[in-house]
DNA sequence: CGGGTTTGACCCGCGC
DNA sequence: GCGCGGGTCAAACCCG
């Protein structure tokens, strides 16, 4: 595992740094004189094919094995605990009330970001429970997806995400990894965008076990960088950006997996500081894929995925 | 001032 | 029918 400079810390991290090796080197090889060249300019790549094909409209099928998936959400320093995560579909995803739920180790600071924005709308002391269950739904009013957040009895550590309805919406990142310059932001949208606020799992801090923690970081505009093909790519710590931008761009998007399976699974254990850089400079540093919208499968990938679709 | 959170009240389904 | 428990509403409050 590669160390992280200073008090930023890449999500990315914090998968299976073999896998995330393995995408480096095949990118490398696709491209070896670009990377050397302009390690810091994004382009098409492998890595780009890789995203496009977990975005293209997966079947039911492919939602129910990703959500079978047991990942790893820790690493070797011990920031995360690496705790399996299970999921657990309640009713089947092959109907349409999709109601599954989760279990997630959290991290130190107890933060998670799923990649969707999401407005509290109540509380409720649940009978032999010590922890309260709260109520989300996300705060875009086109979407009716739910979720339920409470602190599991038997392990302190362990939240309980029961999520309901899908995302009528693409997550930010979702549009940044398109690979398409349909997805420009005017400078407008990104100042409207700035002014939303990251509220990354406030749930958490209601729950006792755990002082409260809030991320209040906003995007900088340094964070924003041109991308080769006219997009602009941002920082991932700015989940609400996502959704700004989401409100203005708002596509329907049903049958994406990014919708069932939210970015709490592929981003189990991320970073109020999750720094960003398309393509690091340096090869020793870690990639800061931060926008990557990985999904379960892809926190264990394997050659055959790859294989696929180069 | 706008948006998000808190929290008591209310609603509704279910078991007895 | 009644009581209980879970889910939602909405006014008050908080915060940037």
């Amino acid at each position: 595992m590669e160390e992280v400079e200073g008090t930023e810390v890449n999500w990315f991290d914090d998968f299976d740094c073999s896998q995330l090796e393995l995408l480096r080197e095949l990118q490398a090889q696709e491209s070896p004189r670009f990377m050397e060249s302009q390690p810091d300019a994004p382009h098409e790549s492998v890595i780009d094919k890789l995203i496009s094909a977990l975005y293209s409209n997966p079947a039911i099928g492919d939602v129910e094995s990703a959500l079978s998936v047991t990942f790893q959400n820790g690493d070797s320093h011990g920031r995360c605990n690496s705790q399996p995560i299970i999921c657990s579909p309640d009713k089947g995803l092959g109907r349409m009330d999709h109601k599954f739920t989760i279990r997630i180790k959290t991290c130190e600071n107890g933060l998670a970001d799923d990649g969707y924005k999401w407005r509290k709308y109540g509380q409720k002391s649940i009978k032999n429970s010590p922890n309260p269950r709260s109520y989300y739904r996300c705060t875009n009013p086109r979407c009716n997806a739910k979720k339920q957040v409470e602190r599991s009895m038997e392990d302190p550590e362990t939240l309980i995400v029961t999520y309901e309805g899908l995302h009528l919406h693409y997550t930010y990142s979702h549009l940044l990894l398109s690979g398409s310059s349909q997805y420009y932001y005017s400078d407008t949208d990104l100042h409207v965008a700035k002014k939303l606020k990251c509220h990354s799992m406030a749930e958490v801090a209601d729950a006792p076990a755990q002082p409260p923690t809030r991320s209040t970081s906003t995007i900088e505009p340094r964070r924003l960088q041109p991308a080769a093909d006219g997009a602009v790519l941002l920082g991932s710590a700015d989940a609400s950006l996502r959704h700004g931008l989401l409100d203005d761009v708002s596509r329907s998007s049903e049958g994406l997996l990014e919708d069932v399976v939210p970015l709490v699974v592929r981003k189990p254990c991320n970073s109020t500081t999750s720094s960003f850089d398309a393509f690091p400079s340096s090869p020793a540093s870690s990639p800061s894929y931060s926008s990557l919208p990985l999904t379960t499968n892809s926190s264990h990938l394997d050659l055959g995925t790859l294989s696929t679709i180069m």
